[in-house]
DNA sequence: TTGTCATTTCGCCATTTGACGAAATAACAA
DNA sequence: TTGTTATTTCGTCAAATGGCGAAATGACAA
């Protein structure tokens, strides 16, 4: 089962609860969880093939998101699953947090800001 | 997460979908599914970790069944999500087929065949 | 107590997984 | 074209996972 593999890894759980928020590019996700951008490569790939989220090129960027109505009610409901389940926990809440943040700065900048560890 | 990491194994989600007919003691499961006593104790010792099964024991052998409605919400979603998105796959309908014909069998028929391969 | 038997625990091994960095890719800017 | 930069792919490695068999456990039978 490709959803539930791409469930079973909790960083994984912690994109797609970011995701509620709205779309991300993938530097926001990976400054958001400090994983080199290879590493949150796979995570989204994983979780586009089994359909869990959609994404859309602009520029340079790549923007993530949740899948929408249109995809498969096991997917639809997985994801109502997550958010039922775990949208209240610290770990969440100390995400999403920590997203605000991230948010308020340009998109730009966040993605320079990698280069420099 | 317990319950993501349970459903990750296809295996495990087999015999939730199996349970599904009813309790079910560990020879019975370890006759439907042809693996050594000792996996299937494993992969049901993760699935009761996970809240996803419980189970009963009487004379020497140890029933398991679905979690009830006590459960938590995440554990009762979780079946429901498992039950609504896998119960009508090939395979689901094959492990149905084959438990069918396990359960005419008398339980110390099925036990005692484990040891002679 | 002693033996039987379903189940569990433990140790081992092969495979998978998730992390990283380096190199390749793709798209815009000059 | 050439350079820049966000993302992806690939190779590597340590840790986790899932399988087995042997031994331990626990409950009933004699």
């Amino acid at each position: 089962m490709a959803i539930t593999k791409a469930l079973s890894d909790p960083n994984r759980v912690r994109i797609l609860l970011a995701l509620q928020t709205g779309e991300l590019c993938g530097c926001q996700i990976t400054e958001l969880f400090g994983f080199a951008p290879s590493t949150v490569s796979k995570h989204l790939s994983i979780l586009y093939q089994a359909g869990l989220v959609l994404f859309r090129k602009t520029d340079r960027w790549v923007y993530y998101r949740l899948a929408d109505q249109a995809a498969p009610i096991a997917v639809r409901e997985a994801l109502d699953w997550v958010h039922k389940s775990l949208a209240t926990t610290n770990e969440t809440r100390a995400d999403a947090k920590k997203l605000k943040e991230i948010l308020k700065t340009d998109l730009a900048v966040i993605c320079r800001r990698q280069k420099c560890c």
